[in-house]
DNA sequence: TAATTCTTTTTGTCTAGGACAAAATACGTT
DNA sequence: AACGTATTTTGTCCTAGACAAAAAGAATTA
């Protein structure tokens, strides 16, 4: 085998970090890191070890630190970081725990047939709140230690999302009142999030019409007018920075129809307090404001 | 309302034609064409005719024409190229004409029972291949002719990933031979894609696990191996920078054992030629090289 | 304590035109 | 027709500075 390290151009790390390039040129510049080596040509070639470093820091920096603080660190630093973030609140739960050996030794059929357990046992209002939450915190607290690889993260995901919409497709019912529309606004991308709304409140008998991530502001308000929809409820993920998500909800409300509600959830929405009139907020998934 | 035309950054026009910046920077200076304006701080801005022709343009790249040759046309020369290339195949298809409708009118039952008669009566192939994949189509014209808004494309779209997930998981069978691995590369979004491979291959009694899209490479070698897969498949939408997906597919072939067979698929790929060895490109959906 | 307003700092995106290798084409030979 | 070589085309990467949008901090009001 060969000992050379592997080594990436700032195309590749790009596209696996999903930093741009003038991005991870002008943190080089600013932070020192990452301080890729230099080819022949004096071109820019980044070392598995800082790729590998970057995706971490993309992590936390989803999180809602800075960069700032983030790219000066040493690695002791950084872990500790990534450490001090994991929320101890791991309550012991034992489907979850199962779940996440599963997902370890790459047993897929072992995952599929815990959740469907585990759904049977709960039902759809349980099954979200008591283990897919939970267990897409361990999945993140996990992926921060460094003991889950990405691929495990995204396998889960798919799972998950066939699994909820196989069940919604089973839960659904035709011209059920009141109609929901469901959606985020552009720059979330957390499908997931949406999809467990949308099989909750499926399953308490509500007409759900999903439109997915990244909608613009103007395609939800023709949307809820050519559906005709009762609700508009928006998801915030925590990247999302509360000051822009207020004037995100002000505006939406002005562009709505009064009879339509507002709901917004998500830990985005979390420290929100005054909110305009008609809408509302749900805390976690089991809190609904139906 | 303002009469102002719509303008947009170079970084906008990259995410919605798929073409690098460096590449349009290069393009303006060579042949002249895109020409933006300049806003007040001296940066490029493009008016959205102009994007509307970069698409244009891209579509015709993929089908195997030169930039040289290509971008120094003018508008009329440019419609004669496009019609001379016109695919005839706009057969009628009674079904697709029946949905589009159905979403003009914004009619959600209507849709789904639409898309649940045309499975029934033709199969997961049939399904797929003579209604799914022209229904697509279809959309995209519309969308590209300016009678079809955005959230009407979102909609539609997560009707069907609602569909063929539901069909999926009915489908699954566990421990069957051989098993394929699924994904998109980063920067790849089309999750759509996958699902409907993901569903053909599911009907077709393989084992498929979806890792969904934008997949790092070195994961996408570290998920084959731990979950012991026969075969690769990734697929690649028009929207990928052509160029480089010849490097990327050979890149994953000398990650990957040689014993795990590489399929790929998709707009990106068709006019892709020569490939190495133990790479096969499914042309259709259809046409799998199983 | 929570919302609003103002100021300062941080941060990502954009610019220019040159350079160069990889890919595609054209040409010449067996 | 198949292959090797020369030429053209084409995309990606470089530098270092600029600047607005976003976020944080400070001060004020309800």
């Amino acid at each position: 085998m060969t000992d050379s390290i592997e080594l990436f151009t700032i195309g590749v790390v790009e596209r696996d970090t999903g930093i741009a390039r003038d991005t991870l040129r002008v943190w080089e510049r600013r932070y020192g890191f990452p301080r890729p080596q230099r080819n022949d040509r004096g071109e820019r070639v980044y070392p598995e070890q800082q790729v590998r470093r970057l995706q971490r820091v993309r992590r936390l920096l989803d999180q809602g630190l800075r960069p700032g603080k983030v790219l000066s660190l040493n690695e002791q630093a950084l872990c500790e970081l990534e450490t001090g973030l994991l929320n101890e609140s791991t309550a012991n739960n034992h489907t979850v725990d199962e779940i996440m050996q599963s997902l370890q030794s790459s047993d897929a059929e072992e995952i599929i047939n815990l959740l469907k357990r585990s759904y049977d046992k709960q039902g759809m209002q349980g099954f979200i709140h008591d283990t897919v939450t939970p267990l897409l915190k361990a999945v993140g607290d996990s992926w921060a230690g460094g003991q889950l690889q990405i691929y495990q993260e995204h396998f889960l995901s798919q799972q998950l999302m066939r699994f909820l919409n196989a069940e919604i497709e089973k839960l659904q019912k035709t011209s059920a009142k009141p109609a929901v529309l469901l959606a985020t606004l552009p720059g979330e991308d957390h499908t997931l999030g949406l999809l467990m709304l949308s099989a909750l409140l499926s399953a308490q008998g509500l007409s759900v019409i999903n439109l997915g991530s990244s909608v613009p502001m103007d395609q939800l308000a023709k949307a809820a007018d050519n559906f005709n929809v009762d609700i508009v409820a928006l998801t915030f993920s925590g990247a999302y920075q509360y000051k822009s998500i207020r004037s995100h909800i002000i505006e939406l409300r002005q562009v709505l129809i009064e009879d339509i509600d507002i709901w917004v959830g998500g830990e985005g929405v979390k420290n929100l307090r005054k909110l305009p009139v008609g809408v509302s907020k749900f805390k976690s998934m089991g809190s609904l404001p139906v």
